[in-house]
DNA sequence: GCCGCCGGGGTGAGCGCTCACACGGACGCG
DNA sequence: CGCGTCCGTGTGAGCGCTCACCCCGGCGGC
């Protein structure tokens, strides 16, 4: 007889099936060594049976640890920040972490709050804050966390707060490979098409950029994220007066400018050498391939697991970067 | 004294600081409305003094949910499932709901089983699974599960099975508004660039261009999802005769055809004609700019939220999709 | 032959919360 | 003036699990 169908198997059921103990039931869950093989043959089979599953509330109840990694991120379509939610992800998974996602929309201090609050109180065993903005790390940096936090993000100047770990990929050495690139072809002075200097990864890129091309070189101009934003700085390029290289906060930027020059009849790279940043899937077939700096998301997830994971280990972990790599394409060398 | 700096303040502390009962202090924090407006006062005061946070964990526990909802989606760098997360994500905020989410490698039936179970052991009050191909259908279909589950996926023959919900864009509607839209322009016969097609949308593509351009047409041609491939195809297309309009099943795969094209210097639209489906970000500003059909993923993430509540609400809701629209630009209007 | 140890397993408490219910007082009504 | 009723609040049980501890029997050493 079935008397209550609404409510799962829990771990007594299992063990009144098996003839044992919920205890020893917990063990044979917990891979204990000490339990005999055939007893523990007898718990997995009542297990099967009744179509057990273990229930995680009351597991985290107790122990205090959920398994699960909360993550902050901006809700943007833009290539960055996903993929490194993706390669966050992954790497969790990996070390057997589950991921809670919540995205913000602005990254103010109320915003912020709210997240944390709510991944505190879930229990997570930890959290990654994709932070590209300032005012998220000021934000962070006021919130006193029990858990260990790190913010992935370029930021060269996070500020030391206990518990407090980052990562992220060298975002100034990609300008400067990039950059420099553009000098050793030869093009002369580099322009840069700077992204919103609120965003880390915009500040970075526009100081490894003015580290190689000195401080003689013509000023930065500072755009948008986007391809329109782009598209529309290239038209009035065309109009006033075209540089012979530019280096583009990222690679829609550069995808803007590209459109702007195809549709005016400016030749690139012949006219106008251009480089992006962050090789987004396609920029290999821009017109003309786009040369760019690639970012490896994948590892850069690795990197903020095992940051975490050192914390937990109580190790003082320093901020980490792993470089970004130039790739070269059509779209800044110079034709024979 | 602090006596256990380790343990956070329960309920009980609270409770004890204000003077009341635990349960006063559950009444507040659940907005009962009989508790009398100074009780509530003083416990919201303790709270604050204590930095008091609700454990989830053990609410859960009691009250078997657990406001979260499981997604499942492949850990793919394509546009179309990435986007659908975002969506989803955002429309369970907006529903006081917080995502989970599994990418599973393959669609096999072990991982799926993997992660359900996972999702199931944590309580959550409802599955997302963001399914592409049809191997993860009939995976699904071979899963009872207690909660509510939605498919998000196009396809148009998900197997009917209790609490399994489905929503999606209409692809089909899709590529029929593409090839008509090409067929309108009078280029004549078109030729579609199909993907994948153990993928649902590559499927319902294919056939929503079958069913505009009739028997007649030529055949399609199968590739996957990616730049290259169409990269590759067209350079096959210029050696082998061009067609006079192609239907591309995705954005990148137009993508890789405009670069073969430009390379190769036939001209876009005047020579060829392209279409293709998704509206990437950046996809205005191809060379030439690319008429594409859009889907909303906002919306769809809010079908899919929608669809979920209407389930626990006990009401049997059909599958239901949301039209696509097409974006017509350059690269397949017929110049003057 | 006694003691200690270890493998195998059981017992009970308690994690922090919600739910069902009890309870006292104020108030309305006949 | 007695009784029902509601408001505001307290009491206790129990959700399903792990942890600390206890218990029993077999085996080795002296």
């Amino acid at each position: 007889m079935m008397n209550s169908a609404a409510r799962p198997p829990a771990m007594s059921d299992v063990a009144a099936l098996a003839g044992v103990s919920h205890q020893t039931v917990s063990r044979v869950l917990n891979d204990h060594p000490s339990v005999r093989p055939e007893t523990r043959e007898r718990v997995t089979e009542a297990i099967l049976q009744l179509g057990y599953r273990r229930n995680s509330a009351a597991r985290t109840l107790v122990t205090r640890r959920s398994g699960t990694l909360g993550v902050v991120t901006p809700a943007t379509a833009l290539y960055g920040p996903t993929s490194t939610l993706v390669g966050l992800e992954e790497a969790a998974r990996v070390v057997g972490w589950f991921v809670s996602v919540a995205t913000i929309r602005q990254f103010d201090g109320d915003s912020m709050h709210t997240a944390l609050e709510h991944f505190l109180g879930q229990g997570v065993d930890g959290i990654a804050i994709i932070a590209p903005t300032t005012e998220v790390a000021q934000a962070i940096a006021a919130i006193a966390s029990p858990v260990p936090v790190v913010l992935i993000s370029s930021a060269s100047d996070v500020p030391p707060v206990p518990h407090l770990h980052a990562v992220g990929v060298d975002q100034r050495h990609g300008a400067r490979l990039a950059t420099q690139h553009l000098l050793d072809q030869g093009f002369g002075d580099v322009v840069h098409v700077a992204g919103p200097q609120d965003w880390f990864d915009a500040q970075d890129r526009l100081a490894g950029w003015r580290e190689v091309s000195g401080p003689g070189a013509p000023e930065h101009i500072e755009a948008g994220w986007d391809a329109a934003d782009g598209y529309e700085l290239g038209l009035r390029m065309v109009r006033g007066g075209l540089p012979r290289a530019i280096f583009a906060a990222n690679d829609q930027l550069a995808l803007g400018l590209l459109h702007a020059f195809w549709e005016k009849g400016v030749r690139v790279p012949d006219d106008v050498a251009v480089v992006g940043f962050d090789d987004e899937v396609g920029a290999a077939h821009y017109t003309p391939p786009l040369t760019t700096v690639r970012q490896d998301f994948g590892a850069l997830g690795r990197l903020a697991v095992g940051s975490l994971q050192a914390a937990f280990a109580g190790e003082d972990v320093a901020r980490q970067q792993i470089p970004a790599e130039l790739v070269v394409r059509a779209s800044s060398v110079r034709r024979a």
